[in-house]
DNA sequence: TTCAGCAATATCATAATATGATACTTCACA
DNA sequence: TGTGAAGTATCATATTATGATATTGCTGAA
């Protein structure tokens, strides 16, 4: 079978975990001949994984259809990677205020990779679910948060972003023209904060500003996002902005060392 | 080494996963010796699982320390569950509409086993770090939600459940007399919702009402959290439990089966 | 600076464990 | 009642994980 490097590797709990990672938005139940196609891994190898899985909890299965689920243990996971960062535990009490000061929706984004991605949410008004989910990772081009954390990079570093991450089409108006994205990030290089309308739902506004600690590089981003129906740029730069502004700089990130 | 049962197991995998559960609320960063030491497995294995976890982006590596930490891939996993469990989509929307509505927090809780876990959480006024954060388990029978759910149950179960659910202190407060454990969910099989005082935190008043299904039984419940200084249980019950069974008699579990 | 002590990392021979082909069973649907 | 697809069980094989040991690198004390 394929070898996968050295000693110091082990191959079946990899393999374990591509079959955690086969559930995503789209599949939410899978088989056993659903997992191996999605994995590519052999029947029974998945056979075996899965029933481990299951039996140490990681996985529900449905007696009748026999299928395979998340189980809450992909919850408690949540929970333990939650103390585990220490920006969220400074940040949320903050971000309690701020949602209830301005009515809106508001979010906390990390930088993860070329992504970023949503740590805390605090929905206010109804929205799309997929609006309210924790973990849900965008490119980071294409965000409000990930434009206001690039704009805290040194120049070249910003540049390399602009010109390699991924992007991704979500709506009519996600801009894949890497020049504007350009022009939407020196903005924020100016002004300290990013906006963006219409990338990931139509009409929808997002703010951001980054979240940067004594290095004055952001990992970080608060995050509103209004309705466009309701709102026009200026009047979110005006009005949500400062606030935004002050919450962002409230939360500073101690002094320990980051993920990259 | 020990031998866990047949070929349908694989141990590596169990292995793996001990790691990942070797992280929670005290044990945020973790070195391996911190890890053999809370597995209870052998140095070389450690060394070889942790490496595995930190190449498959399960874990990440502080540089400097060495130490292992969860990555932001916990919060994938927790994306991948929200999608899956149905009751959640279903519930939000109106989750959200209540906590409006209420000016006070708001959780989902599910069913999960003899605990109940919290699924969404919709904080509205400052709070404890640990009452905002999802994927927390709890003693049913020491909650409002796991009373409220237990009510739902046919009596054998529900004495069951009442004599043999585990308990744990939390607070002086924290009841461990089961007869008067019994005594409030006999009133929550009356009255169909449950209250509950300081178990979980001093100074706080707990409200539940379960969600049921077809079937008559709940496996999740809406609960309400509210500070002992600024109500009584009297004021819960006539201004905050209306809307709040409103909310739970709208959310109706899909037909589908329930994890058990 | 040197040294001691500890933890992380690398190596390797061994056999235990995962492998995957195959056969059996169950279930849904015709 | 029959057919096919999917889940389940078995087993001989050698690949893969094992864990003892050696090496390296780091931290703090002398």
């Amino acid at each position: 079978m394929e070898k996968k490097q050295n000693t110091l590797f082990v191959g079946s709990l990899a393999k374990g975990l591509r079959l955690l990672r086969a559930f995503d938005e789209t599949h939410t139940e899978l088989s056993l001949g659903d997992l191996a196609q999605r994995t590519g891994l052999d029947k029974s190898a998945v056979q075996r994984l899965a029933n481990t899985l299951h039996i140490e909890g990681m996985l529900d299965k449905d007696p009748i259809t026999r299928r395979f689920r998340p189980s809450h243990a992909w919850l408690e996971l949540a929970y333990a990677y939650y103390w585990s960062d220490q920006l969220v535990g400074q940040a949320i009490p903050k971000l309690i205020d701020l949602s209830q000061d301005l009515g809106e929706t508001v979010n906390l984004a990390e930088l993860s990779g070329d992504h970023i991605i949503y740590v805390s949410r605090l929905p206010c008004k109804r929205t799309y679910f997929a609006a309210t989910v924790i973990g849900r990772r965008l490119p980071a081009l294409s965000t409000s948060g990930g434009r206001a954390m690039i704009a805290t990079f040194p120049p070249e570093e910003r540049e390399h972003a602009i010109r390699t991450w991924p992007l991704k089409v979500f709506t009519p108006q996600t801009t894949l023209d890497r020049d504007s994205i350009r022009d939407s990030i020196n903005t924020a290089v100016r002004k300290g904060f990013a906006i963006s309308s219409g990338q990931m739902i139509l009409s929808e506004i997002g703010v951001a500003c980054p979240i940067t600690g004594p290095s004055g590089r952001a990992f970080a981003a608060v995050q509103c996002s209004v309705s466009a129906h309701l709102w026009t740029p200026e009047r979110v730069e005006a009005e949500i902005l400062p606030r935004l502004q002050d919450t962002a700089n409230a939360i500073s990130p101690s002094s320990q060392a980051h993920r990259h």
